[in-house]
RNA sequence: GGGCGAUUAGCUCAAUUGGAUAGAGCAUCCGGUUUACACCCGGAAGGUUAUAAGUUCGAGUCUUAUAUCGCCCA
């Protein structure tokens, strides 16, 4: 066996043959098996791998893994996005790199590069994955581009217009002048930022003016109405007269509406429908005039009159010069407001009037909202749910269209009629017949399609074998983040279209920050590169640590030292089996020794074994991977293998040949469990180290979760145990306190109860963990040696003659501490049991624990006394 | 403005339904190559669990208020 483990070899190779033997694919479980699905979410076809791929592909592999070793049909569905606008601008760029343009090249030839540009890029992200670990069936690898997919959009589009849950107009919309496309409510980010806020006079016939702000004086320009509250005492007089636009001219009313806000500003609203949403439902009710006074790129149109074809911020500014020369202008200020930006390129969102197609979502998302409230579906953690109400209790139609060339066209078909090109309009897969048809040049909403994605990759809409026997899928896990942008869309699509949830469990998972909790941005220079890592350290410390790094729903900072410290457990794991390798000889009969044949320790590290056991079944149960690795780690660690795996080579080395092969027998047993379990958590080194103890199986992918055997777990055992463990800790410490040469063997002596033939059988493990060569037990009538270091736990007390090196004045001062400590703490645990009502309300086990407790103090104490009264004075 | 989360050791995080002396890692200090491992071993120090009140036999955990930070929605 080798030293080290090598997973720069190991990694790759173990993949492929795990992947060339088809473990990951679910049909492995054979067909009665019940199926366990994952969709993965899938990542940006032209994406890299970041640390939140590897989150998920942690998680989700983990999750995956340990249900196909508990025998479910595994399946993990992977797949990429086509990512409409983010693939479309990498492309745009690197057109304009080679100093053209998406307009330039034209239609055809720029979705031939994108596809091309797909080609080239498309594997990289599911290389990385691979490299991760991830155990996806590759032979179900969709896109959401593909045919398949692309037959799923269409078919839900089209269903949806039939039943009369899709529609098509004008409405004022987000709309992204970078992307020139419109944008739905998610994709736009508010912040608060530094803007001015401009005081400015609108006059009024009669040569009047009412004083209004904005911060936004272009928009002036598409004024309709200036708004006043009726109740406002300086303004009502003004309602029905009309006003002028300043500089242009242009004559409008001035209205009354109870909306407008008599604190704010100078109390009077300038109303612009057509580029607020306010003023939009304000000039709704009072039938107001659109003037939309924007292009698409946000330069100024002709109805903005002389400052037609002038940037938005440089008619702003042109505006208000103008404005003042006109005498119009009071004041400007330094205002805080909250500036709408673009998700994706972050230039500023401008309301604007457009015809658009939606997703009348209100009947979609009563479904999605019983399905949660029903519990169909869960979301973990819970405290999601509320989210998730609260968004689909106040959801907008869904704003599908998108102007982009990148992504789904939408099955409609426009004929001009009357002069207008968009006369005739039809929706369906084909044209009808006839001349003159054109497509809709728009793209549907990448989350459109996504939406589909539980169901789609799986054949939907066609009755495939895949559909019927592997959906709904299981787990949906994914980010926070896009709780509303992917999940709840998923579910409110898949009730809709197949009347089934998707999925019964939502896991959430949160950000990956720095150590310090900061987001990572190439701007701070805090970017980690999960490859970086796996290069540098194998896929397994990455894994490990991003899952007991955090818990669920809660952002996970990454610390590096984390990621080495697991790369020493993931060393310490394979040390603990080349240590049970090496002692192998012949063949070593599989499972657990007669129970005749289980001495002390074994009984114990098999307790201890088998709680773990529970416990973790019980974490993995509720979501809580983490802990449970966790858990795993510490029991390898601080149990196994320094206590037991240490007194076992008491029999190895010294014991008779059926105690050393028990012994073995247990190592491989504990051992191998271990392996078991973590296994989801760090596939690769698992896998090779289970190579090197005596196994069952072909190999530890497919072999079986350990279940927990409740007769093992033996609260006597444990609790013998741990008096001996005890006096290990403190004997280890009073040779530290008196500096007595670690490499010296010291002898001892022992005064002990009914712990003396514990203490007789297994004084070896003295040798072993503490270097004591000889334990001799006194009976209770003898003396106690003179120059002797004392040691007292529960009913023991263990004596170091330490001839020469005993300071009689310390040794009194320590035992004075110990008997102060156990003093209080008896007090303590008397007063308790005093308490009738801990006595009467406590469960049984806990006030029995404490009588123990109390028992064992007493005894410590009167052993403590005993030493003191017999010191040397 | 509404909602949610966080606040535990110098730093990063745990603590499963309320139950013994609140645990790890990193950093710090002391001591060690003991035949699996120096990618290691043994030990130490470090905490008023943000603050205040309450419920309870018992609170890091439940309730209320306050403070600070973060996120979501308008």
């Amino acid at each position: 066996m080798p030293r080290n483990f090598d997973y720069a070899d190991a990694e790759p190779r173990l993949y492929a043959w795990w992947e060339r033997q088809g473990w990951f694919k679910p049909e492995v479980a054979g067909a009665d098996a019940e199926p366990f699905v994952v969709s993965m979410p899938p990542p940006n076809v032209t994406g890299s791998l970041h640390l939140g791929h590897a989150l998920f592909g942690a998680l989700e592999d983990l999750m995956v893994r340990y249900e196909r070793m508990r025998g479910k049909a595994a399946l993990w569905v992977p797949g990429t996005d086509h990512a409409g606008i983010a693939t479309q601008l990498q492309v745009e760029n690197m057109l304009r790199e080679e100093g053209s343009s998406r307009e330039e090249v034209g239609y055809e030839e720029f979705l031939y590069r994108t596809w091309q540009w797909k080609e080239e890029h498309g594997g990289t992200i599911t290389q990385q994955l691979r490299r991760l670990g991830a155990s996806c069936d590759w032979d179900r690898e969709r896109f959401t581009l593909d045919d398949g997919l692309s037959t799923a959009v269409t078919q839900a589009f089209l269903t949806l217009w039939e039943q009369g849950l899709i529609y098509r107009g004008p409405r004022l919309v987000n709309w992204s002048p970078g992307l020139q496309t419109a944008v739905s409510d998610l994709e736009v980010e508010t912040a608060e930022e530094q803007a001015t806020l401009y005081y400015f006079k609108y006059p009024l016939e009669g040569g009047e003016h009412i004083p209004v702000a904005t911060t936004r004086p272009e928009t002036i320009l598409g004024d309709t109405a200036v708004a006043v509250n009726p109740a406002d005492a300086r303004y009502a007089r003004f309602i029905g007269k009309r006003a002028f636009l300043p500089i242009l001219g242009r004559e409008i009313p001035v209205i009354g509406d109870d909306s407008v806000d008599m604190e704010f500003g100078t109390g009077a609203l300038k109303v612009t429908p057509a580029h607020d949403f306010n003023d939009y439902e304000i000039g709704q009710r009072h039938k107001l005039a659109l003037v939309n006074v924007l292009n698409k790129d946000a330069s100024m149109n002709a109805n903005a009159g002389k400052y037609a074809g002038m940037d938005r911020y440089d008619c702003r500014e042109q505006l208000w010069q103008d404005m003042e020369a006109a005498g119009l202008t009071i004041k400007t200020e330094a205002y805080s407001t909250r500036i709408p930006r673009s998700q994706r390129g972050g230039e500023v969102v401008e309301p604007m009037m457009s015809t658009q197609w939606y997703v009348r979502i209100g009947p979609l998302a009563e479904k999605a909202l019983a399905a949660v409230r029903a519990g169909d579906i869960k979301i973990v953690p819970e405290r999601y749910e509320k989210v998730y109400f609260h968004w689909l209790e106040n959801i907008q139609d869904w704003c599908i269209s998108r102007q982009l060339w990148w992504g789904h066209r939408i099955p409609a078909w426009y004929r001009e009629k009357d002069g207008d090109p968009e006369g005739e309009i039809h929706v369906g897969q084909n044209p009808p017949q006839g001349e003159g048809w054109a497509m809709e040049e728009d793209v549907l909403d990448t989350w459109f399609s996504s939406g589909l994605w539980p169901f789609s990759t799986l054949g939907w809409p066609s009755e495939s074998d895949d559909l019927a026997r592997y959906y709904p899928t299981q787990v949906m896990e994914t980010g926070h983040d896009i709780l509303f942008f992917w999940v709840a869309r998923m579910i409110m699509m898949g009730l809709w279209f197949t009347d089934k949830s998707p999925f019964h469990t939502v896991y959430l998972h949160g950000l990956v920050r720095d150590r310090h909790g900061k987001k990572f941005s190439k701007s701070l220079g805090n970017v980690i590169d999960p490859l970086t890592i796996v290069d540098k350290l194998g896929a397994d410390p990455l894994r490990f640590t991003l899952i007991t790094s955090g818990t669920p729903g809660n952002d996970v900072n990454l610390d590096e030292t984390r990621v080495d410290h697991t790369f020493r457990f993931i060393n310490k794991v394979w040390q603990i089996t080349s240590f049970i390798n090496m002692n192998l000889e012949g063949e070593l009969e599989l499972g657990l020794p007669p129970a005749e044949e289980l001495d002390l320790p074994a009984r114990w590290i098999l307790s201890r074994l088998h709680r773990l056991i529970a416990n973790v079944q019980h974490l993995f149960d509720i979501y809580q991977f983490g802990e449970a690795g966790s858990q795993i780690l510490a029991f390898m660690w601080d149990e196994f293998a320094p206590t037991y795996l240490e007194i076992s080579k008491h029999a190895t080395y010294a014991g008779k040949e059926g105690e050393k092969i028990a012994a073995q027998r247990v190592l491989v047993a504990v051992q191998d469990t271990c392996l078991r379990m973590l296994h989801p958590f760090m596939p690769f080194m698992t896998e090779e180290a289970w190579r090197y103890i005596p196994h069952d199986g072909e190999a530890l992918i497919i072999a079986d979760w350990p279940k927990s055997n409740e007769a093992l777990i033996d609260d006597e055992v444990e609790s013998r145990m741990n008096v001996l463990l005890e006096l290990v800790r403190e004997l280890r410490n009073t040779r530290g306190e008196y500096k007595v040469d670690p490499g010296k063997r010291i002898r001892a002596l022992a005064k002990a109860g009914a712990s003396a033939k514990d203490l007789e059988t297994h004084d070896y493990i003295f040798s072993r963990l503490c270097n004591v060569e000889a334990l001799q037990l006194l009976a209770a009538a003898d003396p106690a040696p003179e120059h002797a270091a004392s040691i007292v736990v529960s009913d023991i007390a263990l004596y170091l003659p330490l001839e020469g090196m005993l300071d009689l004045e310390a040794e009194r001062e320590r035992l004075e501490g110990e008997a102060i400590r156990l003093t209080q703490q008896i007090a303590k645990t008397q007063k308790m049991l005093g308490n009738d009502n801990f006595v009467s309300k406590a469960p049984e086990a806990i006030v029995q624990r404490e009588r123990d407790r109390l028992s064992d103090l007493e005894s410590a104490q009167r052993q403590v006394a005993e030493r003191l009264s017999s010191l040397p004075q």
